[in-house]
DNA sequence: ACCTGAACACCGTTCAAGT
DNA sequence: ACCTGAACACCGTTCAAGT
């Protein structure tokens, strides 16, 4: 089993380290910090080691973009056995799902970068498609009808994309705050 | 009265006319076109005449922001007079605000802008607190608590962030939409 | 197969010199 | 007071040459 890490085994790089470095940058300093040169004093190359492995700079961020989709992608998936958890419940969990992002910086940098790369905007869209489902069945479930449940689950995942941009103008959410909402969007069952 | 074209009068340029293609440029073809080459190029003089108007590319791009900020303050301010209106009404402007935003480029220019620039998130902030004021207000003078006011309005104005920032995997709320979200937002009295 | 080193284009920034 | 023109640093990109 092949390591990842350049500091174990050889001390040549494969594209996989690049696509790492890059999505670690990406967390902790945002989209801004993704510069090839500052890359390559991180791992100790010099810039044509980069472009031996990527044709440019567009496709690392293509790269890094695709391996935050997988990542997603899982943990959808993971979020997927919720299903047998009472309408309820799902509910509750995809609201938390949408505030307590850890790693708010990427979503963020995402979103900026599906405005140009059509892959990136394709899995965020399937993220947002996914989560809306989970609460608009859920609604369903409790015995609204199609429109009210459109209306309302539509309503919580265009908040939930909004909770990661607003200023705290208004103070973040917290985990009360997703209880207390998830109770006005289901309220009528709920109470 | 001085006019602010350069093609009008003086070949000189004053700061304003830096300032008002930016942005221009900001609003047609987003954050990444603002180069100062190409401003030159645009406005027909060499980088010399930038820098001596500015003292770097931050500054233009903080008086840019102010005057997007000036003139969003403005419209806020026109906004107000919506006060003497019915309460269901004011909420229901201030959803459509929300939606039909006309320079949306303007808008998420400036939220990525926000992240680094502690003025534009001033205003932004702003924004949002008098939209969720509003709102707020609206709904304690239907008759809601502080508590039920504060958790709707809350949903409303991040909803309206969201909005901008979807991917339209759920469709673009319509003016419809925004009724049916006003009923249901402030549904228990409208109905 | 993976990397160095030197080159080049492009962009932000500076500054002496021009009107 | 406003601008030119030339210079420099920095970054993305290319490529011949090395192991």
């Amino acid at each position: 089993m092949p390591k990842s890490s350049p500091a174990t085994g050889s001390t040549r790089l494969r594209a996989d380290d690049w696509v790492e470095r890059g999505l670690a940058l990406l967390m902790t300093e945002g989209l801004g910090a993704i510069k090839i040169s500052r890359l390559c004093r991180d791992l100790g190359v010099t810039k044509g080691s980069f472009y031996w492995h990527f044709s440019d700079v567009d496709s690392l961020m293509g790269a890094i973009a695709e391996r935050w989709c997988t990542r997603t992608r899982e943990e959808l998936s993971r979020l997927h056995k919720v299903q047998g958890l009472p309408p309820l419940e799902r509910i509750r969990l995809m609201g938390l799902r949408l505030v307590d992002e850890p790693s708010e910086h990427v979503e963020r940098a995402l979103r900026e970068w599906a405005v140009h790369d059509s892959d990136v905007a394709a899995v965020l869209r399937e993220t947002e498609q996914f989560i809306f489902e989970v609460v608009h069945d859920a609604l369903v479930e409790l015995g609204y009808d199609e429109e009210a449940a459109r209306l309302r689950a539509g309503l919580l995942v265009y908040a939930g994309i909004g909770f990661a941009y607003g200023q705290q103008a208004l103070p973040k959410p917290t985990a009360k705050d997703i209880n207390d909402l998830v109770g006005f969007i289901a309220g009528d069952v709920a109470r």
